[in-house]
DNA sequence: ATCCAGGACTCAA
DNA sequence: TTGAGTCATGGA
């Protein structure tokens, strides 16, 4: 029975139409749409396929926020059977938006900070956009990896309609990223001629038959303790660098001091919000993060936006 | 043709 | 641990 909706709470400062406005930079974007003031997709009710409990269904909703005091989910289609569907679809947006997060001491540190204090207030109550499922978090970034956005969007897109589910509504196809074990046993060869490159193909495939294999999940990440061990556990499956590794820290493990220094587009919204004629090296990055200790991701994420 | 893009790998110091 | 050289692919 479509129409069935629920609300979920969001901690001040929020502002979805910062939110939205990150989420629509590129029409290229495969996985939701932003449509005006809202967001459709196909969510997954339940995290973690891989820990075994079956298939699990997915739902097509509808996101709006008309006052930033909360969210308001519409399912457009079917509605979850059960109360454990209904939480894991509730999970999922939590983690999506960053609903849960704290921002006062972030708001503390760049208020008035010289480089970033402008930032914050420009884009005040934009959280971090998450993607709260590993297998897509890892295939995103590693198809990111070395290439321009556009093509990145257009591999993701890729993937998602050669291995995913989808749904239509209203004339519209709506896709869900595909599950690990989509991937387990597929061939490079067949994701070379979706264009993603030798090494790249070699990683998606490792990723998805380790997590298959229940060798890897978001879950054991997260058990490790600390973030720097998930993120040497992630750099030694062969074609993930500490990029992509603290990439999935920042959207997938949620921790708001991952910081991919090596990225070119974070080097290039320094570059031009301080107006150097060159991009940062490392050290000077280094040294412009020092006073967001514990927030990098979120300089990071502000910086990634400046962009656009 | 040449350079750039939300890098990773290898190998040397 | 850090730095140069190499690889790889599409797009401008």
């Amino acid at each position: 029975m479509p129409g069935s909706s629920f609300e979920l709470a969001v901690r001040q400062p929020f502002s979805f139409a910062r939110c939205l406005e990150y989420m629509a930079r590129s029409p290229l974007e495969s996985l939701y749409e932003v449509r005006g003031s809202s967001v459709i997709r196909l969510v997954r009710a339940a995290q973690e396929p891989e820990q075994g409990y079956g298939p699990v269904r997915s739902y097509l909703v509808e996101i709006t926020c008309p006052d930033d005091e909360a969210l308001y989910v519409r399912f457009l289609q079917d509605e979850p059977g059960s109360g454990q569907e209904l939480e894991g679809v509730k999970r999922y947006i939590r983690e999506w938006f960053d609903l849960d997060r704290d921002m006062k001491h972030w708001h503390q540190l760049s208020s008035g900070d010289p480089v970033m204090g402008k930032l914050a207030a420009e884009f005040y109550g934009l959280r971090i956009i998450g993607i709260p499922d590993l297998y897509e978090a890892l295939c995103w970034a590693i198809a990111g990896q070395q290439v321009n956005l556009p093509f990145a969007y257009k591999l993701k897109a890729r993937l998602a309609e050669t291995y995913g589910e989808s749904v239509s509504w209203e004339g519209c196809d709506y896709r869900r990223f595909p599950d690990p074990s989509a991937l387990a046993e597929a061939d490079i060869a067949e994701l070379q001629s979706l264009q993603f490159t030798r090494a790249k193909s070699a990683a998606i495939i490792e990723t998805a038959a380790l997590m298959t294999r229940g060798e890897l999940s978001r879950a054991g990440l997260l058990a490790l303790g600390d973030f720097a061990a998930a993120e040497k556990a992630l750099v030694g499956i062969r074609g993930i660098g500490p990029w992509t590794a603290n990439y999935v820290r920042m959207r997938c493990l949620r921790d708001p001091g991952a910081f991919p220094i090596g990225d070119v587009g974070l080097q290039n919204a320094v570059r031009a919000q301080l107006g150097m004629d060159r991009k940062p090296t490392t050290a000077e990055l280094k040294d412009l993060f020092a006073p967001w200790s514990g927030w990098e991701a979120y300089a990071t994420f502000y910086l990634w936006h400046s962009l656009y």
